[in-house]
DNA sequence: CTATAAGATGACCACCTGGTCATTTTGTGG
DNA sequence: CCACAAAATGACCAGGTGGTCATCTTATAG
């Protein structure tokens, strides 16, 4: 990969004020339009130290994409795991509040995460295309075989469709979590974990109600 | 508004080769990335005439922003009113199809739609995104309304989730047309015509096979 | 054909960018 | 205290930006 050995000799202090700086303006502004002068401004570190660092500014980019993705990797695997035995719109739920708990610790990973989805000028969007669906793949799909192995789910419904719907839902639900106007007049935007909470418990019924099927294997 | 009278008595040859390529423009590079200089080079117009015609980079903008959403506007009042005697479900039908005809017919604008999504740097997005919430408020409320009313959708579910879920869905649909791995490994991307067909088709029946009443008045 | 107004033009400006590298500062072992 | 290496630094560079405006070109009217 990109020589990074010499960031990684600096002291932890110096090395989280680096990244926390860079996640913020990547966040912010996209990849070209994010400046490494402010990035050094900010840090208060030389411009030319951080080009010793990480060679380019995609080296860096490169550096808090790899974070990023080892951070979501992780919050996925643990989610996944620690709903094993749930009932399957219960996993749902748990997965949708673990999302906007991840969002709200890491606010401006998710902006990266919206920006490079639209925006061609990053650099490996490829690469972060391919990975979402790999995750989607490896997290929704057998979630969802699960669910209908053990009758949670209606036997009649194809499981690619409904991969993709709750994938659509889900993803709009956390995108309107961030962005004003974007949920249903419903005060999504930016909700209170209590006001979330309910928000996702009508949804997940929702869902239940069209996918469900009729008596389940569990109470309710 | 901003005067753009200078550039509105031009020549109607000359004034399209410029709407074409700045909406070229921006759809490939957003806001703050878009260079005048090279609009400039490609419509072989000086720059300096640009200038005059629109004051500011963010004049153009606003042109074609007012351009794009007027487009947007007449597309979907015009397939509301077309499919007005429609079942519910056969008028989201018609509405992704519609969907998918209009990104073919105006790849760029749709491009621009998808990048102002996630991209603070654009002006007037507050403005761009309070339309999205009246486009869908305007467009899907009702039609979900009438559909209840009419008993195509099963009467237990509550409108605003019907809404969001269907936003989530149809809009999710859209974008997996235009961005590659955004599909459920369902070949959506760039697909042809007769695929797409049959891809809506799969989808509605899906949806109505969740939201539908059980016994509606039609057939099928 | 000329006088005048309207329009087109591109050199120019100040500013910002990613990236370089000679120079200075710091750290360390003897 | 020194010598030497390693690290930090910021002036500097070429290239790009949005925007301006004196100058030139064109069209029109008398």
């Amino acid at each position: 990969m990109t020589a990074t050995e010499r960031f990684q000799r600096l002291k932890p202090e110096k090395k989280e004020k680096i990244v926390a700086t860079a996640i913020d303006e990547f966040a912010r502004y996209g990849f070209r339009q994010a400046s490494v002068n402010r990035m050094a401004r900010l840090t208060g570190i030389a411009k030319g130290s951080l080009f010793q660092y990480f060679g380019t500014k995609e080296g860096l980019f490169r550096f808090i994409f790899d974070h990023a993705v080892e951070l979501i990797r992780r919050n996925l695997r643990r989610v996944k795991a620690e709903t094993a035995d749930q009932d399957f719109f219960e996993r749902i739920r748990s997965s949708l509040l673990a999302g906007v708990s991840f969002i709200r610790k890491h606010p401006h990973i998710y902006q990266i995460y919206l920006k490079m989805l639209f925006q061609e000028d990053f650099p490996f969007r490829d690469e972060f295309l391919q990975k979402i669906r790999l995750f989607s793949a490896e997290y929704l799909t057998p979630l969802v075989e699960k669910g209908m192995a053990d009758g949670d789910l209606r036997p009649d419904l194809d499981v690619h469709l409904v991969v993709f719907t709750l994938d659509a839902v889900m993803d709009r639900f956390l995108q309107a979590h961030c962005v004003p106007f974007l949920d249903g007049n419903a005060g999504l935007f930016q909700a209170p974990p209590e006001r979330v909470e309910k928000q996702v418990g009508d949804l997940v019924d929702f869902l239940r109600r069209g996918l469900g099927a009729e008596q389940p294997s569990g109470r309710r």
